[in-house]
DNA sequence: GCAAAAGTGTTGTGATTACACCCATGT
DNA sequence: ACATGGGTGTAATCACAACACTTTTGC
């Protein structure tokens, strides 16, 4: 059934969306290639998965790789597609395992602040074109990212312990790039259960500090 | 960067969830396999990717091997789930990209009918284990179609291209498991705008003979 | 007391369900 | 005429959004 003569085996790579929201924005992490092919362009955080260890694990090993040791841990990390077109390398017929991953803000601007070599862009309106098939990637990591926003709490690994309903909306309102009604969007997250207030307040605001909400259980 | 001593390539296959509704149950193409591992058990249908086809491609070309040349054409092919411990196949470190396809039950029974290995399973309730990780491919392709049924026209996949909405509620309630409300089902799937009367009626009922409707566009 | 943002009450609308009923057809 | 399933009308419920309003804080 299986003659390596006749199906020979194929280089399998994990490529990483690892997304953020800074000051309003849907931001990327992307890195600077230095080599060819796509030299001088950007491209996704990515790498071999070696042969003894899983897709998630190799996914998170190369959070790991990237974003710092601390952040690897409680990261959302999620299976997004498989992208296995013949030509996507020209280097090699290449199969790659995208995830997309996502981080507090703070997290991530720390991470890339100790590192010359990575970047974070905008996802929507950014003008330059990604390597390989990354554009298309980037496009479906966002795609999903949006249709997950209402059925799960996904928008809650975007935002630190606590934070306040403001914030959330702001996250809201970053990915789906839609302006919403503030007591809509508090009651409809207050009924989802996700989240449960803690009684506390934010400090050093010029008005009225906000209630700080957590993730419930 | 890349070096194939450090990062040895691996078999990358495809395995295909074809699953089709006859009699009001939702069912699943399985092989009986021959050889070990897992001989005498089910399993579904595969193969190796070939290095100069895409993945789609792939899934389309063990799609018509299975179900035969006619049917692989507009049958509802969509991409999965990846699949990659490295013990899933105690044979070789294998990536498996798992697809789900759809075909109406009267083409996927004429396919079956000719074919010996090949045998149709209800997909719920089924009591034998699957060779591989193949009873979790299973599990994770009756769960998107599941949550895809309410959001996309998918269902119609599974029907011939006139059907009445009688037909379409038993696609519904074979797939959720669950009995559902003959008119809120009826406006409900009108207003999707998915489909359309065609002024035709079925022939050779009993009683009071339903309107045919087709995919609408 | 004023500005600014947090938070709530009230109403309206659209989607969906449940139930009851009428309709059309073959025997 | 009647049994059977196809198809429709009506009312109740729910989710959600829009808007106006009150409350709370720092200056």
């Amino acid at each position: 059934m299986y003659h390596p003569m006749i199906h020979p085996p194929l280089a399998v790579t994990v490529d990483l969306v690892l997304m953020a929201v800074m000051e309003g924005h849907l931001a990327v992490l992307l890195q600077r290639r230095e080599t060819e092919p796509f030299a001088g362009h950007l491209a996704l955080p990515g790498g071999f998965v070696r042969v003894d260890e899983g897709l998630d694990e190799a996914a998170r090993r190369i959070l790991r790789d990237k974003a710092g040791f601390a952040m690897g841990e409680d990261a959302w990390l999620e299976q997004l597609y498989t992208f296995g077109a013949p030509d996507r390398d020209p280097r090699m017929r290449t199969v790659s395992v995208a995830y997309f991953a996502l981080l507090p803000s703070a997290q991530l601007a720390q991470a890339v602040g100790s590192r010359d070599d990575l970047d974070l862009e905008p996802v929507v309106g950014h003008p330059e074109p990604l390597a390989f098939d990354h554009t298309q990637i980037l496009a479906t990591a966002h795609d999903r990212l949006k249709a997950k926003l209402d059925y799960t709490p996904i928008a809650l690994a975007l935002l630190p312990d606590m934070f306040t309903l403001r914030d959330l909306q702001i996250v809201h309102e970053a990915i789906t790039g839609i302006n919403l009604n503030k007591p809509a969007f508090r009651r409809r997250m207050i009924d989802t259960g996700w989240i449960e207030a803690t009684g506390l307040r934010e400090t050093e605001t010029a008005f009225r500090p906000a209630e700080l909400y957590r993730q419930k259980s």
